[in-house]
DNA sequence: ACAATAGTTTAGAATTAGTCTAAATCTATA
DNA sequence: TATAGATTTAGACTAATTCTAAACTATTGT
């Protein structure tokens, strides 16, 4: 069997529907969602199947090699960096951001401290006004 | 006019569903969904519609009264605390815990900086394992 | 007090994101 | 090359939330 990565999932494969739907991740700047990368595996594979796209999504997330990004408004949003990193939103036009913060090792253990939870990860969101629309 | 509430928000009232579903919310010390909030204010309210729970919940929030909180995962969910606090989250059981961590007025500022962002909140999330669920 | 008007509630339809299902198709290996 | 297991597909389904339009309620000007 000639598995293209292995990703500690046993007999899964990383198969032509799987790379296309991590291509359209790691070619993009943004964070597409589902619905996006979709449309844009589409020009590869015309045949993909939306379902196709989440079963996907849900492979490379476990194999960690994409990042999911959930909040509460509208789709989850998917990211081709995989390691640890906070988010800003913008409030005016939605951009998303990402940007880490050196101080995540210490905040984990304030808030596991604070909340008395035996601490897995901490997420951290910033909403504000990004540089372009501060200009205007 | 007799308001019973100066909201702010102009010529709305706080109107006996909304109050229904303010009292629901604040006498409970979880964070229920607007689905639990519909089942508990039908007690008082028979004919409260589901609808209207949403509406409400909109009301509320904008006027400053209830908190909406959203992860991903499902539901919204409806905190009375407003003020400005954090959450911990159990990966067993879902349980969702309020915290203050005190460095939150730093935080936001190293966020702001690293993400060229002009700040208006940051939202930390602790996602671990609970007191109860450390236990088992 | 009363009509006009503006805001609110209701029930159900519609929308959106995501999951499930079952049949068809692939793929690795015996 | 047959087979078993994994994967894909299309479409049905679900859950959360929003929308719509009609009915209702409250406030304002006369």
């Amino acid at each position: 069997m000639v598995r293209q990565a292995d990703t500690g999932l046993g007999e899964e494969r990383l198969t032509r529907q799987r790379d296309a739907v991590l291509q359209v991740i790691r070619s993009r700047e943004d964070h597409p969602t589902a619905n996006e990368i979709f449309q844009a595996a589409r020009e590869q594979l015309p045949t993909i199947s939306y379902a196709t796209v989440y079963n996907s999504l849900r492979y490379l997330k476990e194999a960690g090699l994409v990042h999911e990004i959930k909040f509460g408004d509208g789709a989850s949003r998917y990211d081709r960096e995989t390691d640890r990193h906070d988010h800003a939103i913008c409030n005016e036009c939605g951009k998303l951001v990402d940007f880490d913060l050196p101080q995540a090792a210490e905040l984990i253990q304030a808030a596991a401290r604070k909340s008395k939870f035996q601490a897995a990860s901490v997420h951290l969101t910033l909403r504000g006004i990004c540089p372009d629309c501060r200009k205007r």
